[in-house]
RNA sequence: GGGCCGUUAGCUCAGCUUGGUCAGAGCACCGGACUUUUAAUCCGGGUGUCUAGGGUUCGAAUCCCUAACGGCCCA
């Protein structure tokens, strides 16, 4: 860090020193602790209420981080925090003697182990009454102002840490939700048959997805791999192989811009089901999802930016071409049935007001359906019956080849959820494949699907009919704690290297 | 990739419009007083490469250019 030298830095390096001139050990190695302050507090309560009256209770031993100093003389009051509460502490010259004078090389962000019995003060305020303390480890640097915490975003997410010290009533509580949300999904799954697994984070292959990948290199194999993009291929693999629900939660990789709703690396939930069709999906996605509202939150009815959304099943289903024919005006019938060209649907719905650039069709409609319908979709709606050119993994939908059963759940104008009944024709996925393949060539468009030969020659053994989904964890947890970007659900987003 | 905004003390922020007592405040910190405070209080102290590098000017935190990083909007 840059402040070397700072005063700040160098009086605590003198307090360091001090204090290791008496013989004070600032790093001990280990921690005599009876109570966290949760449970302090709490024995002092029960023991006033047993006795029905104030009382000074039992001794104690706890520990915590400094926050806050207030010295008065012989008199010196702080507040400790640890993982479970702020407790307030008092140090008194009379029962500490010779040692008082040791607070003096104390400081805000030191921390330390105190023993006593717990009391209240005259205020009321619930204390420890220090007989001995020890320190536990010695801060070298400041921290963040007590008041108004920590501003800096850059900041904020380059050092976490800081902002869960500095903003913790704010900060600390998003991440114990998602903690807890990704736990109730794990169970939610679990209940249901699901089998967690693990599959490839480094893949020969980066296929399952339309997003272009970041590439590394094995040097003992001498080749190239990829980070995955999606769990999908593999898991299907897994549903090949005889497991009929499995799942994974793991991290995915994409190599695209960063905005609120994207990093570079994020969280992804994929289930396959055998057996089951995307109506069934629909029916796991409205009910965990509400499911994890109540449990988290209490409640299903979720508060976002101004508006307050109900997740309690059913979700509304539109299909796709009556979403962009409502918001739109555009017919896609033409389109699907290859009757006009991509270039007309460019031009036509620039004419209505919506900037879409050329591109290969499925980028074309994608983004047709973020400008035109998405900012609509508020109350949590399913969007199924895709064009698939939009959807090389999902299976078509019977009496229209020009559509396939997929759907995409939406809330708060943020996509959820994707998921299809999985194409399970070894022929028809070879050649959705190719047409992939097609369109990288002729845009050299990254964001296509590649081809997986493996994947399919698992494929040609046969996959039964299947139900796959994909929830990104991410957005799940931005809508179920209120946070409006990424950044903000994840302890250390992608941040540009300072150079 | 494009547009706009931001970056000043450890932290939170004024100051920039109109260049010249503009190096400022609060918290934190340092010295002193204080045995029930809790944003403790009181007295004294500013601890700074004004993001970086150029330019304009007698003079730049302030105006101009470039860059870095961040934010918002657009693609």
């Amino acid at each position: 860090m840059p402040d070397q030298g700072s005063d700040l830095h160098t009086s605590r390096q003198q307090k360091l020193q001090r204090l290791l001139g008496r013989g004070i050990n600032p790093y001990p190695p280990r921690v005599h602790r009876t109570h966290t302050n949760a449970e302090a507090r709490a024995l002092l309560l029960k023991q006033e209420q047993a006795e029905g009256t104030r009382m000074k209770a039992d001794i104690v031993a706890v520990a915590g981080r400094i926050m806050a100093l207030r010295g008065m003389g012989k008199n010196t009051f702080a507040d400790i925090r640890d993982g479970t509460d702020k407790l307030q502490v008092q140090f008194s010259l009379d029962l500490l003697g010779d040692d008082y004078a040791i607070l003096k090389d104390l400081d805000i962000g030191d921390f330390l182990g105190v023993q006593g019995p717990m009391m209240r003060t005259r205020r009321g305020e619930v204390t420890v009454e220090v007989h001995q303390f020890t320190l536990l480890s010695k801060s070298l640097r400041p921290l963040p102002e007590k008041w108004h915490g920590l501003r800096d975003t850059e900041q904020r997410y380059r050092q976490r840490y800081l902002d869960l010290i500095a903003n913790n009533d704010e900060v600390m509580p998003i991440f114990v939700n998602r903690s807890r949300i990704i736990e109730r999904i794990r169970s939610f799954m679990n209940s249901r048959g699901y089998l967690e697994v693990d599959t490839p984070v480094l893949v020969p292959v980066a296929a399952g997805a339309l997003a272009r990948p970041f590439v590394t290199h094995h040097h003992s194999l001498g080749q190239d791999l990829y980070m995955r993009i999606a769990t999908e291929l593999y898991l299907k693999r897994l549903i090949v192989g005889g497991f009929d629900k499995v799942y994974e939660i793991g991290r995915i990789f994409r190599n695209e811009g960063l905005d609120q709703n994207h990093n570079p690396e994020f969280t992804l939930l994929e289930s396959y089901e055998a057996y089951a069709d995307y109506n069934d999906i629909m029916s796991l996605v409205e009910e965990m999802v509400s499911t994890l509202a109540r449990d988290v939150l209490g409640s299903v009815r979720v508060q976002y930016r101004e508006v307050t959304i109900d997740l309690s099943p059913p979700w509304r289903r539109v299909p796709f071409c009556e979403a962009i024919h409502q918001h739109s005006g555009i017919d896609l019938e033409p389109f699907l049935q290859g009757d006009k060209s991509t270039a007309e649907l460019v031009a036509e719905a620039r004419e209505r007001g919506f900037d879409l650039a050329e591109g290969p069709v499925h980028r074309v409609y994608d983004k047709l359906l973020s400008l035109a319908v998405e900012p609509h979709l508020i109350e949590p709606t399913f969007i199924i019956d895709y064009p698939m050119a939009m959807s090389p993994l999902a299976k078509q939908k019977p009496g229209n080849s020009a559509l396939v059963e997929r759907f995409e759940a939406f809330a708060v104008a943020m996509e959820l959820a994707n998921a299809y009944t999985e194409l399970n024709d070894p022929q028809e996925q070879r050649s959705r494949f190719q047409a992939q393949e097609k369109v990288r060539q002729q845009y050299g468009d990254e964001e296509t699907d590649r081809t997986d030969e493996d994947f399919l020659l698992a494929l040609e053994y046969g996959m039964p009919p299947t139900g796959g989904l994909g929830i990104g964890i991410d957005r799940l947890v931005m809508l179920l704690t209120g946070q409006t970007t990424i950044r903000d659900v994840m302890l250390f987003p992608q941040m540009r290297s300072k150079s």
